[in-house]
DNA sequence: CAGTGAGCGAGCTTCCGCTTGACTT
């Protein structure tokens, strides 16, 4: 018999631990949460106090069972789930379903994978803290009734399937209304000055001054006449201030910061970058990825400190500890960090050394000296203007964390490689050589990114470590939300010269508002958040997570009931349900864009069943109203007049090819060209259809035409069903309208009949894969 | 998949937070 059982919620935590403890302990995990709410109806008994109804989950079982039998052989039962709410109710769960007996059953928590602490952990034991649990179901149960209610409302209202919950609704909301402050955003330009000096110094030598006029000019005119004063001024410098300035490094990761330097450092999507640092986990090679402390242990910092002495030296060493700001951080683990400080790489995918050796960076960098920083500003006067330029320069004295880490910004228009001045001095003058005003325009708030979302998300207080990846991927699974590049357009804007005398203008052209990896709100996402916001504007509130979480806080502390909680948010959500199902009608986004020229008819925009559509005519009169789709990029909220009337033009004739008609229309999968009733996809982001000519149409088909040609590996005379092909994950074959793969070991070209039969026979034998659900 | 947009009805969908596999035609 073993004589002691200890309970985790990660396998690979169980393993670590069970290293430390030797021989009399025996460590399993939980794989998180074992029971949940039951999923049939709400799992919750409205009548009966809020009662929730806790099953075990399916995939859970085995687990449970194991867990089962381990208890039977065991003297006393250690529960070291996490140190936070989630894990003291893991913990009662544990104890309900295992039916412990609190006389052998000890509560113990440690926030950090050192032998120290599990030792001292194991000298400290506790019992499970209820109202902590309390806390947790009141949580559990609130989530549980706002999704289970809400959703059923937009089924019903809306499209079925839709989803709404106290965190993704927000997060869409944040996006929605992004998006429409960049709608209404008002560009304006101004014209910014740059001046290249030149300036001779005593020692003989020349140096080029390249400065700047802190203000802009808003008018071409203005721009212009301040030119035409430079022309025969003298410059002349008047003023130069030095002010030192020191750099910080930024504490170590937590999930958020990890997702978000992963994404601009990396371009790892939110998901891909969990996924990394699971492996890397697993392996042992860094501590736990879903965490919101940055906090580091004792035995971290000590194997920093070592590391960066003997790399750098021991004036780079700067000890710190940092203080997690985010709102509602539960801190029940360390940060995330390399578990051996002193390998700068691993072994393993290119994704995993590259995120493992940012981790390293940051963890190192968060533990060394201040960058020491020179600043300088250099004012210039003009003799025939009272505006200034300004030169400024930076130098850094020590570079200190800088050695091995810079953190990213999202802002890409921040300032870099402000360099070296030469030594000038009060009184110095410089000959101008040229001055040149650049037409510049003011930016629109910034699309989020997967990442900057989460950060939002995390400075709210919504969602926690474990759901920002789950939480962004649902929005999108639900069509809310698209991730998507999107090309710029080109725009053109003035230059003005001044040199040798003389002003001359020029046009210069620019791409702007192209976008990488944005998050964009769809016309679905768009109708729902409106409906939601209108009707449920309490639950939509930014702040509505951080005031249950007060709640919650009071729980916690004894000074509230769950159930009392509950009972006073509950009756006034239920009827606002009711009464938003009774009293409501379809929000279908309908918008009049005006008038048809040709039929004098109204001109509609809205919500169809197939997706967004413009309508000319209505059903009430005589003649079938027409129907077109929006394209891809077009939003119900934007799409002018022209643009609806544009894509009434579709389908068109593009010519004719082979004596057969060129078409391009749009449909359910995109732009496309119809020749011979075979499909052909315009490039997205390349073609239009209603611009694209014939001779690019053609370009198409002849392209298609090659890589169907590449695409047959081989066919059979025995059956024209059976055929194999070259597919996006490699070679397959295809019969009946069924794929199996070609194992690696065979050579695909070398396939006979009979192999083929085989194989299929082969993976029919398999059970049957999982369907992935069809998502419209 | 390359059209559709009516209306009815059965049966399904759905939340957030803990965890890891099992998937990848």
């Amino acid at each position: 018999m073993e004589e002691n059982l200890v309970i985790v919620e990660s396998p690979a935590k169980a393993k670590t631990i069970e290293r430390f403890l030797g021989k009399n302990f025996v460590v399993r995990s939980s794989f998180g949460h074992i029971r949940d709410l039951a999923k049939k109806n709400l799992g919750i008994d409205l009548k009966n106090g809020f009662k929730p109804e806790y099953v075990i989950s399916e995939d859970k079982k085995k687990v449970v069972d194991e867990l089962k039998k381990a208890v039977k052989n065991a003297k006393i039962i250690w529960l070291a789930s996490d140190e936070d709410r989630e894990g003291e109710a893991i913990s009662w769960h544990l104890s309900e379903v295992l039916k412990l007996k609190e006389s052998n059953t000890k509560r113990i928590v440690f926030n950090e994978i050192t032998k120290d602490a599990i030792l001292n952990a194991i000298e400290n034991p506790r019992t499970i803290d209820k109202k902590l649990v309390d806390a947790q179901q009141a949580r559990r149960i609130l989530d549980r009734l706002v999704g289970f209610e809400l959703s059923p409302v937009l089924w019903k209202k809306i499209k079925p399937s839709l989803s709404a919950g106290r965190v993704q609704s927000v997060a869409v909301r944040l996006l929605v209304e992004r998006e429409r402050e960049i709608n209404d955003f008002k560009t304006s330009s101004g014209y910014k000055i740059i001046g290249l000096f030149k300036v001779k110094l005593d020692n003989g030598k020349e140096y080029d001054v390249t400065a700047e006029l802190p203000k802009k000019f808003n008018t071409l005119e203005e721009t212009r006449k301040f030119l035409e004063k430079c022309k025969k001024a003298s410059f002349e410098v008047s003023d130069i201030v030095k002010k030192p300035s020191r750099k910080s490094p930024s504490p170590p990761f937590t999930t958020s910061t990890l997702q978000q330097e992963a994404s601009r450092k990396l371009g790892f999507s939110v998901s891909q970058t969990m996924t990394v640092a699971q492996k890397l986990y697993e392996a042992g090679k860094i501590t736990y990825m879903r965490t919101d402390s940055v906090n580091l242990s004792d035995t971290a910092i000590a194997m920093s400190r070592q590391t960066i002495t003997n790399s750098f030296g021991e004036k780079y060493v700067q000890i710190r500890q940092y203080k997690t700001k985010s709102k509602g951080a539960q801190e029940a683990h360390e940060a995330i960090r390399p578990t051996y400080m002193d390998k700068d790489t691993t072994a393993g995918s290119n994704a995993e050394k590259k995120l493992y050796e940012l981790i390293w960076k940051r963890t190192i960098a968060s533990q060394m000296g201040d960058a020491l920083l020179e600043k300088t500003n250099i004012t210039i006067t003009i003799s025939t203007s009272t505006e200034n330029f300004i030169a400024s320069g930076e130098v850094i004295i020590f570079d200190g964390f800088l050695k091995v880490y810079i953190e990213s910004s999202d802002d890409e228009s921040e300032e870099n490689g402000k360099g070296l001045l030469p030594p000038l001095k009060k009184g110095q003058a410089l000959t101008m050589n040229s001055i040149e005003a650049t037409e510049r325009f003011t930016q629109h708030p910034p699309r989020y990114t997967e990442a900057s979302l989460v950060k939002k998300l995390e400075e709210l207080g919504i969602g926690r470590p474990s759901t920002y990846a789950p939480t962004i991927s649902t929005i999108q699974q639900r069509g809310y939300v698209l991730r998507e590049d999107r090309q710029g357009e080109t725009r053109t804007f003035k230059v003005l010269l001044l040199k040798n005398s003389q002003i001359k203008e020029s046009l210069k052209s620019e791409i702007t508002g192209s976008e990488k990896s944005k998050l964009f709100p769809t016309d679905i996402g768009i109708i729902v958040n409106d409906f939601l916001v209108e009707n449920f504007s309490d639950i939509l509130d930014y702040n509505f997570t951080a005031l249950v979480e007060k709640e919650f806080d009071l729980i916690a502390e004894g000074k509230l009931s769950w159930p009392k909680m509950i009972g006073k948010f509950y009756p006034a959500f239920h009827k606002k349900i009711e009464s938003t199902l009774e009293l409501t009608s379809k929000p279908k986004g309908e918008r009049l864009l005006g008038i048809d020229p040709a039929s004098g008819k109204k001109i509609t925009v809205r919500m169809g069943r197939y997706g967004p559509i413009v309508v000319i005519g209505d059903k009430d009169n005589d003649e079938k109203p027409r129907f077109a789709s929006l394209m891809k990029n077009q939003l119900m909220e934007t799409i002018t007049l022209d643009e609806a009337l544009n894509l009434f033009k579709l389908p068109r004739v593009v010519g004719t090819f082979e004596g057969s008609e060129v078409k391009a229309n749009v449909g359910r999968f995109g732009p496309y060209i119809l020749h011979n009733n075979k499909f052909f996809s315009l490039k997205k982001g390349v073609d239009d259809p209603l611009e694209v000519n014939i001779d690019r149409a053609i370009e198409l088909i002849d392209q298609k035409r090659v890589f169907d040609q590449n695409k047959l590996i081989k066919a059979f005379t025995e059956d024209a069903e059976l055929k194999v092909l070259n597919g996006r994950f490699g070679p397959y074959i295809s019969y009946q309208k069924e794929n199996y793969k070609v194992p690696k070991s065979k050579n695909p070209a070398d396939l006979s009949y009979k192999e083929c039969l085989t194989i299929i026979a082969e993976s029919k034998k398999k059970p049957a894969r999982k369907k992935f659900k069809k998502t419209k």
